[in-house]
DNA sequence: TGTACATCAGTGAACGCGCGTTCACTGATGTAC
DNA sequence: TGTACATCAGTGAACGCGCGTTCACTGATGTAC
């Protein structure tokens, strides 16, 4: 074996994590496969020694970036107490406004997720389904798993839309009050 | 004038309706200039006797696309007396989430569009105002402006990002749960 | 009323371009002897 | 320890294709006389 199992492992990583960026930050059809894989320092023809196809790609992206979302989100509630209303306050914040390349790919790439192939619907369906299952543990245990779901549903669709809703009044100051707006809300019922 | 203005505006308008249900069925870029045309049984070369460019044309396709909606939006009322809840219900319905192309273009479309063109994004911006006040108006008077526009703003993100996530999770049944879930929880704070 | 004309909505071929994908190749590497 | 070899990650040119846009044109129309 010439090359190592780790540094294909690697390089196929960096792939992955340029798309992850690029994605949420410019679209999935406006980024290219060429333009990705000079963000990973390559030339675009070795993109098929790693992927099948650009499907297959956007596919395995989307749980890296949702993961990396996550991680970022946490970073961003320094310390609060691990509450709905903790993840909703990091969700709808400014920084998350601000930086979609880094942020929640179901905010920065849903609806176009949603008409891709059939692997990438599947990739999306799950991914939701996961964070709603961790919305669900925010959720104060004595409520019923009824209630507790009926909850983190509908704290999940508010940050989502409120995010989108936000990033789309952007170039305006009053994106700023509606974050506000959409969190207090959101937060009333809890 | 050898055609009648009435005739120029009338093709105009087929395009935009042509555009306004391909682009939240399949996506701005997704659809091109010649399918466009296509289904307004024009020619493609036509199309910029009407419009100076794509760009143009989608920002003018989604004031139409917003307003045949909402029109939508209160036939699926069905006499339910006008109030946020009812506005919600319709808006969280199967069968909007079964027809983005007839749909709200803000969860069609409303990442895509707030990386598009800066007529684009005005336009975008703009449209979600302009339903914000119209769901200001249907929260009871009663309550001071600021806490109209909080409710108003908490709703309008919950059933954006409810619909977004309910057809992520499409093909699956719990989509059902899902938006019955995002209806309930957007319902218990009114 | 009939005819010549000017207008311009709509046609359809063509433009350059970037897309996703393929492929013959190169050259750095680990292995065999 | 040194050398010949097989492997395969990565290169870069090329493929066909559809995109947004342009343009010379056609032909249906309302107007002028």
């Amino acid at each position: 074996v010439p090359w190592s199992k780790e540094h294909k492992r690697a390089t196929r990583q960096r792939i992955v994590e340029a798309a992850a960026a690029a994605f949420r930050e410019r679209g999935l059809s406006e980024v290219g496969v060429a333009e990705l894989m000079r963000r990973a320092d390559l030339t675009h023809g070795g993109f098929y020694a790693h992927f099948a196809s650009k499907d297959d790609l956007v596919a395995e992206t989307l749980p890296h970036a949702m993961a990396q979302a996550g991680k970022n989100l946490e970073r961003l509630q320094r310390g609060a107490p691990n509450g709905l209303l903790a993840t909703a306050c990091a969700y709808l914040s400014l920084e998350h406004m601000e930086h979609p390349e880094q942020g929640c790919a179901i905010a920065a790439l849903g609806p176009e997720l949603g008409r891709g192939a059939p692997r990438v619907r599947q990739s999306l369906a799950k991914e939701i389904r996961k964070r709603l299952e961790q919305l669900d543990d925010l959720v104060p245990s004595k409520t019923s798993p009824a209630v507790r779901r009926q909850q983190s549903a509908g704290a999940l669709a508010c940050m989502v839309g409120g995010l989108i809703l936000a990033r789309g009044m952007k170039p305006s100051d009053d994106c700023r009050a509606f974050l506000r707006n959409a969190l207090a809300e959101a937060g009333a019922s809890k």
